[in-house]
DNA sequence: ACAAAAGATACCAATATGGTATCATTAAGC
DNA sequence: GCTTAATGATACCATATTGGTATCTTTTGT
């Protein structure tokens, strides 16, 4: 109902992100298979496929076909934004699209709604810009 | 597809109130039919009286049954909150609704996103707080 | 060759949103 | 009181989005 920010599949896929960042520390380089990601992070498993198969086509992961494959992180956690990932489930960030197209609105060029609304994007995005998975693993 | 912040039940219903609110300072307390405000601001007819149904019963308007009836501004512009509206038509005002409520996430309560995301909603509700029709209307 | 992995794709269900249609109720005016 | 013009209430429909499932193909290590 209310509007989210934030929609499910960036959620999956930011806490998949984060456990392989996680794993990732400890066991270096290791691939990960669709099976521990489902049993780790408790989701159900074709749907966990797609989103990391829309998540290697974006580049974020890399994978591996074949007995033995896996996906691993194609980047550091410190490089990989959530704007990214957003914009991968949710298309780009855009929160203004003003309304008042029509005759109504006696200026629409000083609207103010228009001018607040522009405001809140504008801010969103600085908050968002510099978060990556690394920071949201620890703070 | 992107997210956004005012639906179009909101963008019909702000239309319609700044409408109302105009014409209300020439012809003072005139009542106003679904008619007038189809035909001024060319909107489907059926929907409009939903709107405008919803904003009655939300006491932003006042409705007159029979013939001669029609709706008008239950307050002055100025008392009328775009909030309101948002409310009213898109549920109460909350981007936040935080996604890590399972094991992955190692620190929820500093979690980065989380204070980013609670930031970004703090700020949208303090820029839309002040906006009434007025505003909308004369800058 | 076999099995275990991802790639690709098509499908399904639930929900939200935008929009329509219809009937009941009220009140003005002759 | 009858007619007419207005809203009240409500049920319905269509479409898009989202969350989720199923299936078949391709790749690759053993």
């Amino acid at each position: 109902m209310s509007t989210k920010l934030v929609t499910r599949n960036t959620d999956y896929a930011v806490r998949a992100l984060c456990y392989m960042a996680a794993r990732d520390k400890k066991e270096k380089g290791g691939i990960i298979t669709v099976t521990e990601l489902v049993k780790e992070l408790g989701m159900p498993r074709p749907f966990m496929r797609k989103i990391l198969q829309k998540l290697n086509a974006a580049k974020l992961l890399m994978s591996q076909k074949g007995k033995g494959g896996g996906f691993r992180l194609a980047k550091t956690p410190e490089r990989i934004f959530i704007t990214e990932v957003m914009e991968i489930f949710q298309g780009p960030f855009k929160l203004n699209e003003c309304m008042f197209k029509r005759k109504v609105c006696p200026n629409r060029k000083a609207c103010f709604l228009r001018k607040r609304l522009e405001a809140i994007e504008e801010f969103a995005v600085a908050q968002l810009n510099g978060v990556t998975i690394k920071e949201i693993l620890h703070g």
